[in-house]
DNA sequence: AAAAAATTTAAGGTTAAATTAAGGATCTTT
DNA sequence: AAAGATCCTTAATTTAACCTTAAATTTTTT
């Protein structure tokens, strides 16, 4: 699952109510707010991966904040409402969202709802192909870094090893894991070759690469990538 | 548009009617059956981009088509149902279903969930059969490329390649999905001639082919289009 | 302070991709 | 059915990106 979800609606229990919900099915990552306002904050500042959005909010409608987040996201969205009318369907769907679901709801359609639009919108429901190291961005998917508004190509080998590195992330990797991943199980040659793509990766994601904040070094065993999030 | 929508339901007046709103916003390829059985076989011969279906058929029921559909498509799916209780609702989305609409519905309501599927599915929908690369425009439903006020025509594999990178812009595609969408499954030919027909693009789109700006390549990986738009 | 481990840089080798041109297909026209 | 044009594929060569290696340097540990 990690994929954050922001659930934005002025009512409190059903908030704690979705909340508990989409804890239960394994989505750790929800964030909540109970109006526009709040809701902006978390979404400029959060990686936000689906919207649930109500309609009626104390200081503004779900449509608005839903032009607002258009924006800067391209996340999918999904409105809550306690209105059925078709005309008020369309207007939400007319805008772009993806889907909406009637007050009150079953917390199974809830649930299947947000899974198929994750499947739809990110291929997968689980493996996170993206990940955040402080200012940089690194697309697994697309095999590029993107650094201060620059988009760095990785190569081959960088992949392999930022890859095994995310999948092990906040544990030690050892050397020879990595060289096993990046070069095959009968890899004997100079282990500095890891070294220096280890330096190529430090040179696209870290700040100063010398002085590294992502891909530490834990001398004698392996390294360690840290400081990431989805 | 060019995106085949195949439509299930034993109501003539329905399917016409369906039929109609699709082909006046553009759909131009929609089949119609009123079973299963007609349903399959069109499915199996067609390569359909979305499902359209309907719970109650005479000869099984929606769900049942929908699992054998799965066997071979991986196209949306949306079911079309009179009963609205929530339980038929999971049922269809637990599935694996990607929306349902109850009947009667608006027509605007229909295209406008048909469309965001579409374009979750596929990245894109109709509209959507022109991008600018630069100074150059591709036009995919007419096959040419505008450059200098240049009309260039595109050649049949030309157009297939440029297509798929445009379906999947900002995404690696390797040269195995490119050469299996250009050549089939079982291509053994030189992979080489992939790559002579992507100097073919690049000639005909690039201001200077031998430093791509749109179509790059990721050595070892596949190629990627960028910095292109609708 | 010496030894061990890791870093760093740059040059050389390797391999994937680019390039060019020619030979086959295929489609059109007569 | 033959000629011509267009398009696609193959092949041989060149280019350039990437990977590896090595040697010098720095950092950490003993």
């Amino acid at each position: 699952m990690n994929k954050k979800i922001l659930v934005v609606d002025d009512e409190p229990e059903l908030l704690k109510m979705i909340e508990d919900i989409l804890f239960s099915e394994g989505f750790f990552q929800v964030y909540t707010a109970p109006d526009c306002k709040k809701a902006m904050e978390l979404a400029k500042t959060q990686p936000v991966a689906l919207f649930l959005l109500d309609i009626n909010l104390p200081d503004g409608n779900g449509f608005m904040l839903y032009q607002e987040i258009r924006k800067f996201s391209q996340a999918p969205v999904i409105f809550l409402t306690a209105r059925g009318e078709p005309e008020d369907k369309i207007r939400g769907l007319g805008l772009g969202a993806d889907d909406y679901i009637v007050k009150p709801f079953l917390a199974k359609e809830l649930v299947l709802r947000i899974k198929a639009l994750l499947r739809r919108t990110y291929g997968t429901v689980s493996a996170e192909m993206c990940f955040s190291a402080g200012e940089s961005k690194v697309d697994l998917e697309n095999a590029a870094v993107i650094k201060d508004g620059r988009e760095i190509p990785l190569r081959a080998k960088e992949l392999i090893l930022i890859k095994k590195l995310w999948e092990n992330r906040n544990k030690i990797v050892t050397n020879d894991a990595l060289c096993m991943a990046a070069w095959g199980d009968d890899y004997y040659g100079h282990e500095n070759n890891l070294m220096v793509q280890i330096r190529h990766l430090r040179e696209k994601i870290e700040e100063d690469p010398s002085r590294p904040a992502h891909i530490i070094t834990l001398k004698g065993l392996g390294y360690k990538l840290v400081n990431v999030n989805e």
